[in-house]
DNA sequence: TTGTAGGCGTTATCAC
DNA sequence: GTGATAACGCCTACAA
């Protein structure tokens, strides 16, 4: 009787076709298709590890040295044309490819440049991958991805394994967590180019790159003042996060210049989660004499906001101004549309790539810029944007 | 003079603070923070490459041989507790970090499984990732992912590149343009687990994780239909992908069962771009017999309908229903909402991870499933409901 | 122009 | 229990 690898149910499994000569299943219980394991495995235990044609075999074929044969591959000097020609074609013949795990450990350099993100939902990160990864594959690096989830041990964990991946140098984002800074410092005693983006600290010193979250802040917060919003609350992102400190200083600055009075049970500051967004925005909407503006750390939290108001009656723009911080997708589609600040996320991807790049590639310390500030854009949409009715 | 090491600007530096004892300046043109050069850098040319300690220099400190560290380190039975004490002690004390490269090399297997995907630009691959990736840590696995940019070379490129790191296996989702299939051929001959998955293909043997794209394009048209839409176009993808025409077979079958004329000038097929969507989409829409609904292939280009119907005064659904396949996030909140085909991305990325290790695990063949196909779901939102209408 | 030999950092197989 | 020593696949002085 067969049984189905995956829900182990046996009642329902019917023939469907052939795979590689090998009658194929499948499960109707569960929709796995599958064939059989060959009874007759080979040596069982005795992994037939298949040899990968190397360097020796292409030399040995055609009776010269390995030496030779790597300068031939390597298109070094000194080499006569007839013996590059013919190891050329022996290792095409053979379908070589070389062992970059080889390779790597006699030269210590890997040609991959790490990047620890701290999560994957909001389209921020992606979006600076698509930059960063641009720059590298341009200049012949690869790109090796890791996510921290947003956990500080994970993002440790991270670290280490580039590390023992001797990985030639790490672009990373810090989780929201990460209060800890000796995991990075490692880098900097092992002389491994690192730099910080986005979500930066100031506990060591390496290249960061981050956008003017301050006057984003500033301008986001004086934006609702000048549409006559009074009472504005902050939804704020954990003060672990200089994002997040900077934010605030923003908000608080543009506050005091226009003479705003802070109410601080008006300020929020929470970790990122959508559920912390609804139970905060709720919280704020159902005070006694309630905010008449919010300005939130990001998007998805703006966007929870809106929904809570939409709930409960409350007209936006009107009775309560929004804006978020991100530019994500649904913002420009949600309600009247979400006023928010637009951050450089490819460029911030790029730039931290060609950094990182002159970093690895200089044999001596060079001229190496310590900060850059990207510049962010107010996005003005229906949100906040009660001009014409006052 | 100082010239910024970006811009190449001498007016506008400024000094700004120290950073590690250097002067820190800044570029008030660019933006950019940076520290100067040390003049007496050590033996230009001759790079200090600094020695990283290894398991002999650990060996040498307390007088044992190599082969007893690595046994310590790795936990081995048949050693004495002090000499594994000892070992450990000198090891953190001398700041020990394998290096993984070299035990790659002799193990001759990375740990680690590729994934290579055709684009960021969308959530959906994102949501695959957060999957595979929780998976694939779960059981100690890296998970290492390339971006093949909807690019063949690329592609092929990448699982070179996937190759000579070698990976212990490969899950892959095709770009657009792939009709060669020969860079993956070199997987099953080598004998590397390769998984495809949603961009899937027939002309290789392998376990493939797709969804219903059939069925969902079914129930899409059909819901359409249902709704009372006549005249229904079909905004499809490009035919190298199966994705692509099992969704426009599903297409028609509904249109036959439900006894509707296809008019063939109504059926696009070309490749996933907002600009492409929205060339064709102006097309539709500017037919001398318009359709009254359109499927389109992703909500990308059904948003990007949408778009233009509003621009042309169409409304939405009165006079053209719309649904789109993926439910990003945008859709829920443009205009009446947008009706369209929500995938298990998440599930995609845990069950090929889930196959990928059962692959790379088992040391003879054993029954491997060939084919999952994971249920969608259809999301009716205002975009296609005018039931109450009729 | 080509070959020889040593080394990159580990693990594994023997001996002792 | 522990220690030599040979792989793993490749690069690169140094020799020839």
């Amino acid at each position: 009787m067969i049984s189905c690898p995956k829900c182990s149910e046996v009642g329902s499994i019917m023939k469907a076709g052939y795979v590689r000569n090998k009658q194929r299943y499948v499960c109707k219980d569960c929709n796995y298709f599958f064939t059989l394991a060959n009874p007759e495995s080979p040596v069982p235990g005795k992994k037939a590890r298949r040899h990968q044609t190397t360097i020796i075999d292409i030399a040995r074929s055609i009776g010269v040295s390995n030496s030779t044969v790597s300068r031939a591959l390597h298109g070094h000097a000194d080499i006569s044309p007839e013996t590059r020609q013919a190891v050329l074609n022996m290792a095409s013949q053979m379908d070589y490819q070389p062992n970059q795990l080889a390779y790597n450990l006699v030269k210590s350099r890997t040609n991959t440049i790490g990047m620890i993100v701290p999560e994957f939902h909001n389209p921020f990160f992606p979006n600076v991958i698509i930059g960063a990864h641009h720059v590298l594959t341009e200049a012949g690096y690869n790109l090796t991805i890791m996510q921290s989830n947003e956990s500080y041990p994970v993002e440790v964990s991270n670290t280490k394994a580039m590390l023992a991946n001797r990985i030639d140098g790490l672009l990373i984002s810090l989780t929201q967590e990460t209060n800890n800074f000796d995991h990075l410092k490692v880098f900097e005693k092992r002389g491994i180019p690192l730099i910080l983006f986005n979500r930066v600290c100031d506990h060591v010193e390496v290249p960061k790159v981050v956008v003017n979250d301050f006057d984003a802040s500033f301008s986001a917060v004086e934006h609702l003042i000048l549409n006559g919003y009074e009472r504005i609350a902050h939804l704020g992102g954990p003060l672990t996060l200089l994002v997040s400190r900077e934010r605030l200083r923003g908000y608080r600055a543009a506050m005091e210049k226009h003479g705003k009075s802070i109410e601080e049970n008006m300020i929020i500051q929470g970790m990122f989660s959508q559920q912390k967004a609804r139970i905060y925005g709720k919280y704020l909407l159902e005070l006694e004499n309630r905010p008449d503006a919010i300005f939130a750390v990001n998007d998805s939290a703006a966007i929870e906001i809106m929904l809570l108001a939409m709930e409960k009656g409350i007209r936006i723009p009107e009775e309560l101004g929004v804006v978020g911080f991100s530019d994500n997708p649904e913002s420009a589609y949600i309600g009247p549309g979400l006023t928010t600040v637009r951050q450089p996320t490819l460029e911030m991807g790029t730039t931290t790539a060609e950094w990182i790049l002159q970093m690895v590639d200089s044999e001596t310390e060079i001229a190496m810029p310590t900060q850059k500030i990207l510049k962010t854009e107010l996005v003005v949409r229906g949100s906040s944007n009660r001009i014409r009715d006052i």
